[in-house]
Formats: C-alpha cells, sequence, structure tokens
DNA sequence: AATGTCAAGGAAATCGATTGCCTAGAAGCT
DNA sequence: AGCTTCTAGGCAATCGATTTCCTTGACATT
C-alpha cells in the first residue's frame, strides 16, 4: 500500500505551484505548453490520480449519480443501470446501486446516505411500470424515474410504452395473416397487464376484429402458460396465433401446446413480451418477442438527468417505443 | 432545491462552535449532555446530513467500497452484490458497482476511478470462477476477488467449492439408489466444467464407480443439453440418471428425454447446478440443483475486506461449500 | 526612456467536517 | 485565601484540490 500522491507533489516534481499544477492538469488558465507538459509527466511519473473528495468540496460536483430501485435487482434493473451508465461513463460519472428491496424504511435511508454523499442526481427505478409515489419533496438534487413512473406528473419519468408494444405484437400476427388472435397475461391487476392487454384490443378494434376469447389473466409464470394452453383448447375456440403478456407465459403455452400435439407456428402462432433471452432461445420454436429496450430507457434517463443536472429543465412523462423481434414462433 | 445544510448552521442554531457540534454529533469529546442534546435537536430541526465529501478528506474513510464485474452484470452477479450489500450495510458502508464487460480497459478505467474516489476496499467478481490475473499490484487498498479467484496466492479469494457441489450431486443420486451415472456438461476448456466433471468422477471413484459413459463436454445451453438427450440415449447406455453441469444443459436434457419418451425421475433422475429459479421452476418436473450461495460468498467477501479494511490482514484462498436442493427430478 | 500591455505563474482563500490543543471557570483541597 | 485539578467547550490547523486575485518580467509603443 503506497501512500496516495496529491498534488503538491506533483507540482514540487514539477518545480511548479500547486495552483498552477491544477490549471496545468485541467487545461485551464494561462500556461506555456511546455510547463503544462512537464506538469502532466510528474503526474504520469507519479501516478498521481486527484482526490475526488477534495475535488468535490471545492467545486460541489460529485460526477456521481445515485440509483435506487425500489424492487430487487434483477432482470429489469440490469439493462436500465448498463444503458444508464453508457450515458453517464461518456460524462465520466459514476453509479452508485442501491437496492432497497421494496422496503420504504430502506429506500428512504439510502435516498439520504446518496444526499449526504452528495450526488449530483438520482434516478428511481424498479420492477414494475406504475406510477409510484414522488422519493421526496423538494431535493436539492434532480431526480429522474426510469420504468417506472412517478406520480407527479411535474417529475420526470421515462418508461415503455406497452401499449406500443402491445401494437406491434398484434400488428405482426395480423400482418403474417392471423386472425383469430388470444391473450394470455398476467395478473388482471398488474399495470402492465392492463396496458398490454388495451392495446391489444385496441389495435384489433382498428381493424374490426376482437379477440377470439376473453383475456385469460393469471401469473407471471411458465406454469401459468402452460395451464393456459389447456383452458384455451378446452374452450374449443378456433385460434391461429397467441399474443402473451410474457415471455414466460409463452414459453409455458409452447410447451403445453406441443403436449397437445398443437405444432407451433403453423397451427398456431405466439408470441412473447420480454425478449429475454434465456426464455426466447429455450423455447421451442425461438420465440418472437416485443422488447422494450430497458437499456434505452436506461440511456435516455441518464440523459435526461444529465440535462436536469446542467440546469435545464425537464420534466414530463415520456413513453418510448418498443421493438418487435421476429423469431422462428411466427415464421410464415 | 435547498441549499444544503452545513454543520455551522446547525452549531448556530445550538450556540455553540462547529467543533462543538461536530463532536455532539459524533458522541465524541467531553460535553454536557444538554448541550449534545441541543445541538442533536438543531441538526434534526434543519435537516443536516454531513457532507460526505468533507468528513472523508478529513478521515480518510470513505465508507465505500467499490464492486468490479469484470464480466458483465448479470445472474451471478446480483446474488454476490446483494451478500456484499448485506455485510457492509450493517457498517453503512455503500457499494459502487462498476461493469467492466470483459474489457481489461474498461477494468483499469474503473481501478481508477475507484481509487480516485478513494474507496476503502474492492471486490472484484465474474462469472467464471477460474483464477484470473490480479486486478492491479500495491494497490493503496485491501480487495478481496469472489466467485473468480486471483492468480496471486498472497490475494484474498472466496470462491465456491464446486468439487463439493458435484460430490453432493453424485451423493444425493447414489443415496436415491442410482448406480449408472452419467455427466453432461459445458464447454471442456471452462474451469468450472472441469471442477465439477472431476469432482464427480472422484466421488463415484470412493464408491468403487464410475460414470457411465464418458463426460459429455458441449455448451452452456438448453440447446446443447437437449442434443445430448438424443446422443446419451443413442448409445444405448444403460443409464438411470444424469448429473448435468448446470441447470440450463439439464433442463434442455430433461426435455429432450421427455421427448423421447423417457419418464423423469423413474427412469432417469435428474441434476442440475446454480439452482437458478426460473430453470429449475420451469423445467418439468422441478430440477433439482446444486445451490452454490453466492449471497453467502457476496457476504463473506465483503466481511473479510471489512476485516481487511480495519487492519487484521486476511489472504489466501477460501472455498465455500455448495447446498443440494432436492427437487421432484430426483424423487424417489 | 517612460509607459502600457500581456502572458505566465505564484499566494492564499475556500469548500465542510474533524480533532488536537488550549483556556476559562468551577470545584476540591490544605 | 491560595493552590491544584477537572470539565466543558472554543480555536485553529488540517485534509487536497480549485480558483481568484496578484505579481513579475518580457515586450511593444510613443
Amino acid at each position: 500500500m503506497d501512500r496516495a500522491v496529491t498534488i503538491s507533489q506533483v507540482a514540487a516534481l514539477a518545480g511548479v505551484s500547486t495552483g498552477t499544477a491544477s490549471k496545468a492538469l485541467n487545461g485551464r488558465g494561462a500556461l506555456r505548453p511546455e510547463t503544462r507538459l512537464r506538469v502532466q509527466q510528474a503526474a504520469e511519473q507519479l501516478g498521481f490520480v486527484a482526490n475526488a473528495a477534495a475535488r468535490s468540496l471545492q467545486t460541489g460536483r460529485t460526477y456521481t449519480v445515485g440509483m435506487i430501485t425500489t424492487d430487487s435487482i434483477g432482470r429489469f434493473s440490469i439493462p436500465l443501470l448498463i444503458g444508464a451508465e453508457d450515458a453517464l461513463g461518456a460524462g465520466q460519472m459514476s453509479v452508485f446501486l442501491c437496492d432497497a428491496r421494496d422496503d420504504p424504511i430502506r429506500e428512504q435511508y439510502y435516498l439520504r446516505t446518496l444526499l449526504s454523499r452528495k450526488v449530483d442526481g438520482i434516478i428511481v427505478t424498479g420492477r414494475r411500470t406504475q406510477a409510484r409515489q414522488p422519493i421526496g419533496r423538494d431535493l436539492p438534487v434532480p431526480v429522474v424515474y426510469a420504468f417506472i413512473s412517478s406520480a407527479d406528473g411535474r417529475d420526470c419519468s421515462v418508461v415503455p410504452d406497452e401499449a406500443d408494444g402491445a401494437r406491434r405484437a398484434i400488428g405482426h400476427l395480423l400482418a403474417v395473416g392471423r386472425r383469430r388472435i388470444a391473450h394470455v397475461t398476467g395478473p388482471e391487476h398488474h399495470h402492465s397487464a392492463q396496458m398490454r392487454a388495451a392495446g391489444a384490443v385496441d389495435t384489433l378494434a382498428a381493424e374490426g376484429l376482437r379477440l377470439a376469447t376473453p383475456v385469460l389473466y393469471g401469473e407471471w409464470s411458465e406454469a401459468w402458460g402452460r395451464q393456459a394452453a389447456g383452458i384455451l383448447l378446452s374452450t374449443g375456440a378456433d385460434v391461429d396465433a397467441v399474443f402473451c403478456g410474457s415471455d414466460q407465459v409463452a414459453r409455458g403455452l409452447a410447451e403445453g401446446l406441443r403436449d397437445a400435439g398443437r405444432e407451433i407456428p403453423r397451427d398456431i402462432a405466439l408470441v412473447g413480451f420480454d425478449n429475454w433471452d434465456v426464455m426466447v432461445d429455450g423455447s421451442r420454436p425461438a420465440l418472437t418477442s416485443v422488447d422494450m429496450d430497458l437499456e434505452g430507457i436506461g440511456r435516455t434517463a441518464a440523459e435526461m438527468l444529465l440535462a436536469a443536472i446542467n440546469g435545464e429543465p425537464v420534466h414530463g412523462h415520456q413513453a418510448r417505443p418498443c421493438r418487435l423481434v421476429p423469431r422462428a414462433s411466427t415464421a410464415v
């Protein structure tokens, strides 16, 4: 463990004052090029890295943003985080990840921690897209909600347009010639299930069509998908495609249909939602799915946060389009 | 956006000097109880939160550790992170998560960032258990490797004992009466595949047994599992159980065997590895699997890091036992 | 030669909290 | 009364980098 190198050591080696060294390294002030170079070489030679605490104490900026995931870190938070890191990394900013585990106490605790660390901004995210109570009032730093949205319309939220995703799914099924479409999804009270179902119904209505059966609500699991296959077939409804509310449901449904002797996509075409790699690739056949572009949402949220940090006011709800990824389960 | 409250405002409100206020809030120095209380109430009233930068500049401690995942954040890093957060959160420390995405440049960049932020310590982790080159030499802060290990034996590493996991898997299969056991796993050059295969072979040898077929190496995918089912059956080998190197392989294998008319576990019992919820629950029947206790590894790594931060020397390779989680795929 | 201009770099204040040292006053002792 | 001892709390240095003035000297201008 060496002692950390400070700027005064660099300055001493270069034969200048600390102030001059600081200017040389930060490209400020009026210095002769050779002086600047001498300082830079000295810094290089000593392996100097500026003490972030000292810098932020002086400048008031920490080049750090906090990310609070209200639900446990997982499948949704990770792409959001990666997207945010992409956007922030370009600006040399780092991300503090805090997992509140769905516990309001932990959430407030982390909020205090982030404020004490004087982060430049905060991104709030979670597992559900449903609107949530704002994390705090009159915070001293800008806040952006990603994936979830804030119930306060003045807050800035970036969310996926789930109805748009449903529209693309149905549009795709119509485009490959299916007309008798069913919809199997998660719990009826779940915001995402509602949005996706509504999007599907509306899209069909615009074509003068309707779902082949009432929406089948259940849970977000493969087991429910398998069970739904049985229900669907037992109704005797003449279905030639199913739009599923999640990839897990779709995968379960695919297995259920196979077990019952139906062939996908010949007899029934299938579209999932989430474009979750292990599900879409593991399914047989590979699953067409709707991608919410979580990385893009994370990136956009981070960009808006950066704008807010730089004083450009941002607010309002922004819904981003989805993308359909066609695979074998809807091949013509 | 309020202006941040400083300790001098608290001191002024309480009618004491800043030094006294600091002592009051940190429980140091000799103060009258009523003075202490007066300061605490003033801090409370103003919503004072100490500026972490100023504090760490003075004390040299940041109460922050960095976590560098060499591979992309994912299924393995998350439980490790959660475990580490558990252990560190108790000490009021936060975690900086850095995703180096398997890129040495990014890794060194993040290392510099963490050092500039004067983190108290660093946890290095990744997707593979194989030993890796140390992340740096003579770093000014302690480093602990979690899940992966450092090639330098003097470094501190906490890893799963994968051979132990294999031993438990085979032991379990033997306990439920299976004797003709095959092993299907990932790429032969993959460290985990080697450790697990060796563990399986050794455990059988200790009982005077051997694998029913040579180890089937492939890749870590469901597709390979399905393919392996065909290979296994076509050899005509009389197999009554398969230990798989991962849950994905096991799930694929289960499907392949089902398709070929074999019943699990009656005809062939199945054990996976990783205990990955979506795989073990999605399989039919639910999959018995080996759990590496990643959270425990993260927690242990964090505890060792804390010890190192507090000056207690820690080093050496620590292998932690696995746990077998029995499910329907090996039910008697 | 006297004055003005400008480039280059130094000196010192500053950010906010901590902490070692010091002092004023109270209490105890002879 | 005079001395010591202790307690409570203030003062000021400190951490490391940034930044705002200043100063110095070189050069140009008249």
